[in-house]
DNA sequence: CACAAACTGTTTAGTATATCAACAATGTGA
DNA sequence: TCACATTGTTGATATACTAAACAGTTTGTG
């Protein structure tokens, strides 16, 4: 009959006062959340970001996307190979240099986006539930300042 | 001269308006100064973690602070394993339960938390400076209400 | 033009983290 | 007593991030 365990009273002391550890509780929770949704696409965060920025800057090299997602380059080969498995993805030979791979969503890919964009929302609106639009506002500056505020400093 | 490579504007299209892709550029940004801070000590913010929680509840087994955490309790071995072999942290056999262990700091590891904390809070001062008392928290409530709103209900 | 330097994607290695399933030893409840 | 749960632990697997190196390619400068 499951046994309440001990109601053991844990003091989190600094723990509870630092942004990081914060930061990181409601992320794993935000991030579960969305692997809930998303599984069945088998798309995890890091997948559905390169993916964003391809849909909307087809051409883009593996490097530039990287470093817009704030990631080494060496990340894309293995995310940019799993998405060109799934068949929603290819790499195109860039027209002025013959270094570098363009990527494009394949014509599969564009619907399959589109779907997946409307499951994100739908896990993304139980959060903004959670939040004023004030709240929200306040919310996305803050995190804004925090990303500029360090040593990793692309947006 | 470093070219200032083609400063190509880059469509981020759904990704800046999701709660997740903020907070994980946010999260980055934060753990990757924390470590900047503390690398010198050997701790990451995971370890950190455990140390407080051992710190504010001596004794307490290492289930009970994996669950405190959020964690696997596999996790905790290779973790109280470091702590160990640097010397803050020792396991003793529980008093009432020969299966768990009770963890607590060394004496060395009392005065090494100290210094630590020092440390951290000088990190946490540069993230706590971009904000207002208000906008604190008002930031920590929202995490909280994130943290909470998820599959893993855990605090 | 020639050549040094920089950049491309890629591979490999190392570290950290996470999940999940087992296991023996121990404890608990009926 | 006996079935079952829990403890720390191990092992397998997967993902992520860093860093270094490499060959092929491009670029800037002399």
């Amino acid at each position: 009959m499951a046994k309440q365990k001990k109601p053991t009273r844990i003091d989190y002391g600094i723990l509870d006062t630092l942004v990081g550890y914060k930061l990181r509780r409601a992320q794993i929770s935000v991030f579960s959340d969305f692997s809930e949704h998303c599984s069945k696409f088998g798309i995890t965060p890091g997948l559905f970001g390169v993916l964003s920025i391809v849909e909307r800057n087809p051409g883009l090299t593996q490097t530039a996307i990287s470093t817009a997602l704030g990631n080494d380059r060496s990340v894309m080969v293995s995310v940019v190979d799993r998405l060109e498995v799934m068949g929603v993805v290819e790499r195109k030979p860039a027209v002025s240099d013959r270094r570098s791979h363009a990527l494009y969503l394949t014509e599969y890919g564009e619907t399959f986006y589109k779907e997946l964009v409307a499951e994100v929302l739908a896990h993304e609106e139980g959060f903004l539930n959670l939040l004023s639009n004030d709240e929200k506002d306040l919310l996305f500056d803050i995190l804004g300042r925090f990303a500029a505020h360090s040593p990793a400093k692309i947006s």
